[in-house]
DNA sequence: TTGTACGCGTTATCAA
DNA sequence: TTGATAACGCGTACAA
């Protein structure tokens, strides 16, 4: 009762192994009722068509893989549940890679995904924007490959993005509105297309308002939480901004705790704005204004790209851009 | 350039298959220098062993699967990095799979298991105790599991817990030291085994203290967050507790909500403690007392027990038992 | 140390 | 409608 391949279920029913094959295959002509015979003797054995033979047979995995930087994000978990949705739908299983937003993790892989492990690939970068040959290596081996989120500009593939340059103009002039004239942008990488679009609009709302732009409150910051909590002590206490637009949700958690822990009132003493879909931003001490992303509905669209690309094997090149949302909360009160 | 197989490599290199095969097999006699010229060529036409062919023929697929109620969840994550971590180690790859708390989905994942996708299964359990037939097929086709935190008691398998019952009964002290004498026990699942570990410290506590139990302070929540915010709205009107104890982090939260909106200041009215392992507690509106477990501590143990199975190709049995820590923070100050 | 040949479990093609 | 057979790409006896 063991391992049950598809010739002795065949033997056990008097039939070919075509005949049980087909019977599990949706198309092939076969009579309804041996189909049904087939089908409830597979029940009773517990016989399941191996996946790896069907898969090296069909030269296809029917999985997808998703690699994100990380999980512990309400904005990435949403993502992933709006691509397993489509995924489902389209009978394709999802392979979930966390990067720990680690360059060298996403390469390899990436790396590892073109021995035909999976057909297509969704991604949130992780990287500086250097070395992309691991992803040339891709388009070479006709494995689609859809962006989302964090983009790499030189990479001609589908995207689904947000307008991070227009919420991040309009986060500014928010903190502006809300009387903030010394202003900090946090940013963790500069460099990437996303980093990028967010500093450019806050650059450019400034200029709007007539507030002078001073290099030195583009607050370069990491992933590891100690070093920002330094990092942001440091400007807390020498630039005495009186407010931080945190291009990603992590900065303005360090942000306060920074500021819980020296003391500094929020909204009083400096205003808080991030990029972020933490569901709990309204229970925060005090609750933290966000810029929304919609998470879910970003994997959405990235999926149906992804199977669109599967399903007419050509390329997709999508640019999609959807809206975030400003959510104004107590830490930008005026 | 297209698609490379080992054929196309060995001919290429005026080699056969088999030369070729072991250059990528650590173990096989080869020598050293052709080797080094194979792999040299391979990379070069980026060739990688077709991971089907490599599954079928070895009958195993060196991957494993992560089956969780959720993702966007602090525990989960941290447990699930702690099981790649190992499994990297070994060479694995992990497949997750996140259930959204529906037992169907629990049971379909698992039935698609078994046609040889993955070589082991580690998982924390989403559904009622009911019909666990589906995992009984496992042993029969000898996959083995590892069950972590949520576990089913009719199982017999390696099983990574926390010593909830010492928790539970540690945290309703807790409560009660700070002053409370009428104590609402918020669960999700009372007869999955976690809850009536945690339930049963809870009763044993109010006992030891000499406070009487009162059945209607445990109060049966849903995994809906709307459902929930209904439930303890009336909770908290109607039964006017001065403690509450989450058995799950989202009851905390959904608390959190209630008591904000209600105007029913924390820790003052009423104070609340939570198994959680929330990374920004400290930053709650107050900051949230935890019961924390260690994350990442079970997914490595988990990881192991599983791999243990895996390499001596033997059934385990082990049920590891790793201790939480309750972390005072205002929510429960007196 | 290398090569030949078979089989892993499926499914597609073709013939019956 | 069903059955026989070849092939998917690889790894390993076995022979050389």
């Amino acid at each position: 009762m063991d391992k049950i391949d598809i010739k002795q279920l065949a033997k056990d029913l008097n039939l070919s192994t075509s005949t049980v094959s087909r019977a599990f295959r949706g198309n092939s002509d076969i009579n309804a009722k041996t189909k049904e015979r087939i089908l409830a003797r597979a029940r009773e054995l517990n016989y399941q068509p191996n996946l790896y033979a069907s898969s090296l047979r069909e030269r296809k995995s029917k999985t997808i893989a998703i690699v994100v930087p990380e999980l512990a994000n309400n904005f990435f978990s949403q993502a992933i549940r709006g691509i397993e949705q489509v995924a489902r739908e389209k009978g394709y299983h999802t392979l979930i890679y966390v990067t720990d937003d680690e360059y060298q993790k996403e390469v390899s892989f990436i790396d590892n995904m073109s021995n035909g492990r999976v057909d297509g690939i969704i991604m949130s970068a992780s990287g500086e924007s250097k070395d992309h040959n691991y992803l040339n290596k891709l388009k070479k081996k006709h494995m689609p490959l859809v962006f989302f989120d964090r983009v790499y500009d030189d990479i001609d593939v589908a995207k689904v993005t947000t307008n991070d340059y227009d919420s991040s103009f309009n986060a500014t002039r928010h903190l502006i509105a809300a009387g903030c004239r010394r202003i900090a942008f946090l940013v963790i990488n500069k460099s990437l297309s996303i980093g990028k679009m967010r500093v450019q609009g806050y650059i450019d709302a400034l200029k709007a308002e007539h507030i002078p732009f001073n290099e030195d409150l583009i607050i370069d910051c990491s992933n590891d939480h100690r070093k920002n909590y330094n990092i942001l002590s440091k400007v807390m206490k020498t630039l005495k901004p009186d407010g931080l637009f945190a291009a990603v949700e992590r900065l303005a958690i360090a942000s306060y705790y920074v500021c819980h822990d020296l003391g500094i009132a929020i909204p009083r003493k400096v205003k808080i704005i991030s990029f972020s879909s933490l569901e709990i931003a309204p229970l925060l001490n005090p609750s933290l204004t966000t810029i929304t992303q919609p998470a879910l509905e970003m994997g959405i669209k990235a999926a149906q790209l992804l199977f669109r690309s599967l399903e007419t094997s050509a390329p997709v090149h999508d640019q999609v851009v959807l809206k975030s949302k400003i959510i104004p909360r107590k830490s930008t009160s005026a």
